[in-house]
DNA sequence: TTAATAAATTAGGTTCGTCTAATTTATTTT
DNA sequence: AAAATAAATTAGACGAACCTAATTTATTAA
């Protein structure tokens, strides 16, 4: 078995290689990791011996296919778990994320599928992001950012791209919620704010910012 | 927070003193670690540091009231979680001893509770051992040997003394489940068998080894 | 294209949790 | 009580995962 910190490494790389392509820096994952630069040089010796990832000094690393396949199963671990929290524990979409950085490195492929049946084989985690199955394949998401959205445009709100208990919070507050229609009435050329129409017909105007972190499908 | 090694060492050192006394020695504690007699040394001294334990060179161990607290509240853990385990996922009580000793290990307080609340508050494992509540209070089981039994007693059978998988699908196998009544119609003198009445008239006969690991109650 | 800056690596150290081999301390047995 | 055995500790090492300070390698700007 690997690491926690290994797991955590190989889904960081993950998330960064999907995020701003194919090579990933030493300094982007000490950022996200939260360890000094010469930590993370020394992990990715370490790993490459294991062959999770392919390093090249100094030119960044990216994960080989066996390594992929672990960071997708903890991905499909920790969003499993957030459903569970949300859904059956009562938790809210803003709580989560600590508790499923932990349960998702619980080693047990029979327990994620036997979790993935109780929880009725969810399709989205609480924040919307796709669940890997138990193949470890992702569905490609055809959502879009809103702000590519002009006047008149309409959707779905499925997903975040900000994660922040923070973000979250504010979309409570405001009235956004997973699922529910949106429709742009209006886009202020002059500070990019976005007059959006929510459920219920209530009117809102939110940020640039906000409508590059909302996603909507069809 | 502690880490895990810390956490199953005063796990150990809890069940130890329960079950043999006050004082627990070096030797004891490498055994049901399954690591070597220094390496056991070496951290009851660190964690003699940290207040968990009181170590005295060579006259063993023994928890402080926060090891103690610390201890409760991991066991407090296991058990939950084996009952979400059992009565959510459909685990048998064979199985999910090894899963439970990962996810005990999850570190929040407030999930334990909420846990707690979603199964309904249980008294007992799926193995009769009794949960502790949020306070760290451990009921004191009433329970007793069956091979401490003479023809013609009867009670209920309410908890085990072996945990093996081994063991526990033996039981099974033979007919015997938690909360099923059991009556001793006889006890050979020679080679101290037990002929026992279970649920639905069923006779068997058991090992004096059987029946020194089955609590009965009443 | 050289100089300046930024990024990454090497060198050397630390703590945690483990090990083996050697030694000391306790407990039994004679 | 002395000798033999068993239990525990010390000494010295090691790998994982981290650190700081110094150095090297890449990239960007002059």
């Amino acid at each position: 078995m690997h690491s926690f910190t290994e797991e955590n490494y190989l889904k960081a790389i993950y998330k960064l290689q999907e995020a701003n392509g194919l090579v990933v820096a030493t300094s982007s994952l000490a950022q996200v990791l939260e360890v000094h630069a010469p930590s993370v040089t020394d992990m990715l010796k370490r790993m490459a011996g294991k062959k999770l990832v392919t390093y090249q000094k100094s030119k960044g690393v990216k994960l080989t296919e066996k390594g992929r396949q672990v960071a997708v199963g903890i991905i499909r671990n920790h969003r499993l778990w957030e459903v569970f929290l949300v859904d059956k524990l009562g938790y809210k979409w803003d709580e989560v994320h600590d508790l499923a950085e932990q349960l998702e490195h619980i080693h047990s492929e029979d327990l994620t599928n036997k979790l993935d049946s109780f929880l009725g084989f969810p399709k989205a985690d609480p924040h919307g992001d796709p669940i890997p199955d138990a193949n470890g394949i992702l569905p490609k998401s055809k959502a879009v950012l809103l702000s590519t959205f002009a006047e008149g445009d309409q959707g779905t709100f499925t997903g975040v791209t900000d994660h922040s208990a923070t973000f979250l919070n504010y979309l409570d507050k405001t009235g956004f919620s997973l699922g529910d229609p949106i429709k742009v009435k209006g886009i202020e050329k002059y500070d990019q704010t976005y007059t959006l129409q929510l459920k219920g017909k209530k009117e809102v105007v939110v940020s640039f910012k906000v409508a590059n972190s909302l996603l909507l499908s069809q």
